[in-house]
DNA sequence: AGCACA
């Protein structure tokens, strides 16, 4: 706006002595494309009746109002999309069908696993020692100790999950003769142990 | 609390 009035009557040409002539003009240029004004428009013969006659006497009717909106397809059903949809929903069905107290899974949601993790072992303890009050629990099937590193831990194969889980409850809070610490801490693995 | 083996 400062524009018009610092503009207005300047010189342009020295030479010819003509001057700018500025004025508003008596509308804002268009700042969205009309339906059917730009290069890509859509055409959907299915609902089109119903539409227009709603929306023609509506705010259309104006001419220059300058609403933002899309042309067309508001609250028009659209048969193609509604049967899209449907088809993606049917996706999940038919893998809740195991019994709750189905033992043959070797790993559950809650975390049990037919494979023990034992920690908190005395830094001298060895796996012999851990194997021989393991192993005389049913369902037993293979220990292995790690000491890289830090202290070490264990990992303890059962046949399933009960077994493991009577074993974990029986040496749960256990202290080994070699343990300079508290009692063993058992959980289960979190993963399984190879496959034997 | 700390979770490897292949």
């Amino acid at each position: 706006m400062a524009a018009l009035h610092s503009l207005n009557g300047v010189k342009f040409d020295p030479q010819t002595g003509s001057t700018l002539h500025i004025e508003l003009a008596r509308s804002n240029s268009r700042r969205k494309n009309k339906p059917g004004s730009g290069p890509y428009v859509v055409i959907d013969n299915r609902t089109k009746s119903a539409t227009d006659d709603r929306e023609s006497s509506g705010d259309d009717a104006s001419g220059d109002s300058d609403s933002d909106d899309p042309p067309g397809n508001h609250d028009s059903g659209n048969q193609d999309d509604s049967a899209t949809e449907k088809s993606l929903e049917k996706a999940a069905d038919g893998n809740n069908a195991s019994a709750p107290e189905n033992e043959q899974l070797e790993k559950t949601a809650d975390g049990a696993c037919s494979t023990l993790f034992i920690a908190n072992l005395g830094p001298n303890c060895t796996q012999d020692e851990l194997k021989q009050v393991i192993s005389q629990y049913p369902g037993f099937n293979i220990l292995k100790l790690r000491a890289r590193g830090g202290m070490p831990v264990a990992f303890a194969d059962f046949e399933g999950i009960e077994q493991a889980t009577a074993a974990m409850n029986a040496l749960q809070g256990i202290s080994l003769p070699s343990s300079d610490r508290g009692g063993m801490h058992i959980e289960y693995a979190r993963s399984k142990m190879r496959k034997a």
